[in-house]
DNA sequence: ATCTTCTTGTGTAAATTTTACTCAAATAAT
DNA sequence: ATTATTTGAGTAAAATTTACACAAGAAGAT
């Protein structure tokens, strides 16, 4: 038993794990077994130790829901509604994880984690709606600035599909020139002598993410924007 | 007496008061009275109630301490490293408000407030450096996004204070002439028929922000950027 | 009153970036 | 071989940004 003269509210860390198919983006959620919301689809997430910070509860988390070590994460806002949960006080602070779905194997967790496209999003429990939206809005803003979005694509990739990636996050089309024109003048992909396979018609070259680039240009300060 | 099964952590909320001096970006500290930390400087906070949200509880803090209701506050970082306070695990929510200093009466708190230019800041009590630097980084960042640097400026201002403020915040020159194109391009500001009293030499226009014209833009989605 | 100096309002040409295309090469399917 | 599709490369026009120039308004000096 833990006593105290004022009343405490409890802490949790909510992780909204982002994935990409190629073609969508998606989140990964866990169906809760017990009440209240049983049955309804959320955000991993738990109570922050005593001894951890609130990011590295996020990553313990998100380590068992996915089995993933030293994720990308951002914290992006903390929930404090007095009635967010109807049990008790309880204030959580949210991340967002960005992942490479091939890399998730399931986690050590018995309860059912589902991928689902953005669209499919079903209700979720508690404010977690709340919680998809802000998360949402975000990663669009940071994906001006910061190249985040490679933490979602395989190491090695094509324009496509780096287009994609764009145009699925912030939900625009783009000219494929234009866009391959601009992407490469910031002097932070490395083309590969390798093509992709196998291919629709002509091969794609790949490009992979080059970090040493990327931290020269970020002391200069840039915008990664379209 | 409050009882847990489990350890709670504290949770207060922080508030970086930002205000404009016509020249120098100004943060406003409290003097601590009491240890740990006596007599060093800090933003003022406190313990989030059990039936207040964080936001409710930071507007409450910053009315007790300036007696500005309804001021312009955004959380941006919630800060839980376990053994940020010596005295027990606080996690601490933090905010930066903008308001008019000239606006700010002393609050209701015996304590010691003080501006200071952000050069002047001197070494802060447990975190506060490091959430001073996050919040100004905040800052810098959402500026580009929403005018919000308004929030720092009379109601009625001129091009040039302005560009003061943006110069300040950003830590940037711009070129007079294109400033103000690229300001009025926005259709953001209205001229008024005054003119600025007393003056230095020509008489300058004087503007207010248009809120309606901006809830119109904001709906095509824009960037307030240089 | 006149001259000088400083600030503001306005304008503009050059440089750069963005946009909307075109075209040829590579490859799979027919 | 022919056709359709995708990729790589390029280009002209439009739009924006940048770096200035110039005149008008007002205060201070003479």
């Amino acid at each position: 038993m833990y006593s105290y003269k004022y009343p405490h509210p409890s802490v949790t860390t909510d992780c909204v794990i982002f994935g990409f198919d190629g073609t969508k983006l998606q989140v990964l959620l866990i169906e809760r077994g017990i009440e209240p919301f049983k049955r309804k689809w959320a955000f991993p997430g738990g109570f922050v130790k005593m001894d951890e910070s609130c990011e590295d509860g996020a990553l313990r988390e998100l380590e068992e829901e996915t089995g993933l070590t030293g994720a990308y994460i951002e914290q992006f806002h903390t929930f404090s509604d007095p009635n967010r949960d109807p049990r008790e006080r309880v204030i959580t602070v949210a991340y967002y994880a960005l992942v490479r779905i091939q890399d998730v194997k399931g986690g050590d967790d018995a309860a059912k984690a589902e991928w689902f496209a953005l669209e499919q999003v079903p209700q979720l429990a508690f404010d977690h709606d709340m919680i998809l939206r802000e998360a949402l809005k975000r990663l669009r803003e940071r994906i001006h600035f910061e190249p985040i979005g490679f933490e979602l694509l395989p190491k090695k990739f094509t324009l496509k599909q780096l287009q994609n990636l764009y145009e699925a996050i912030l939900d625009v089309r783009f000219d494929r020139s234009n866009f391959a024109k601009k992407m490469l003048h910031f002097n932070i992909l490395t083309q590969l002598d390798e093509t992709v396979w196998p291919t629709p018609k002509r091969e794609a070259y790949l490009y992979r993410f080059n970090e040493e680039s990327y931290n020269e240009l970020k002391q200069k300060g840039f915008r990664l924007e379209f």
